[in-house]
DNA sequence: GCGTGTCGCTACATTAAATGTAGCAACTGG
DNA sequence: CCAGTTGCTACATTTAATGTAGCGACACGC
């Protein structure tokens, strides 16, 4: 078992076993990263509005995440601004879930 | 808009709107979150089987995150080490559709 | 009851990432 | 020409993660 890096795509972590989950949750891990697409399912937004959006993020960080996620090929630049990608549509799709569990969640381990 | 906290957890950011979604969000968005539950998903593990397993992480970053993640009701010790609880299992299950997702997206935009 | 080995966990110096503020060039109206 | 927007970048500061070492506690064999 190979300690360096196989087919981990340039730049993500955590993929060393080249399974693409690793690079999935790499990427998904990243700080903002959820919260932007988050943000995104309802259409596309400015880069500006995404940013409000995002609790006012530096712009650094913003266009970081931005520029991943679209190599990722879940965010694009439209003339509407940034919106999801179909794949981007179907990535949020699969942590809807997550916002009942979410629910749930702050009610039983609530604060 | 209010800009100040409102029922945010303590700790947590991203959770100003009072939406529980952001403040998962938030906790997931932490580097080694969304693995060390990955890793946890087949059953306990030691502090160091589960060290290893998230490539050798660093110890430091590895105990915050199981503190957050047991303060979370997500992991909690048990006399076979590090587990998932009943409430953390059934978040890994939010995310299997994810793993699913993750095949379909590699070979997409695959390298 | 002294080594060896593991456990969970911590200290601390180093390196990497995120933040916040400011501002650029390009475009679109007045 | 000017004011307002867009996407995006520079850069100094602050915060988070990494890597190495090691602690006290518990379990073994001896």
């Amino acid at each position: 078992m190979p300690k360096q890096a196989a087919t981990a795509r340039p730049g993500v972590r955590g993929s060393r076993s080249g399974r693409p989950i690793m690079a999935l949750l790499d990427l998904l891990g990243r700080r903002w990263t959820l919260r932007i697409v988050w943000e995104l399912r309802e259409g596309a937004l400015t880069s500006r509005a995404l940013r409000a959006a995002c609790d006012e993020v530096s712009p650094t960080i913003l266009q970081t995440r931005l520029t991943e996620l679209r190599e990722a090929g879940f965010v694009e630049l439209t003339d509407d601004g940034y919106g999801l990608t179909a794949l981007g549509r179907e990535l949020f799709a699969t942590f809807t879930p997550l916002n009942r569990f979410a629910e749930r969640w702050s009610r039983q381990a609530g604060s």
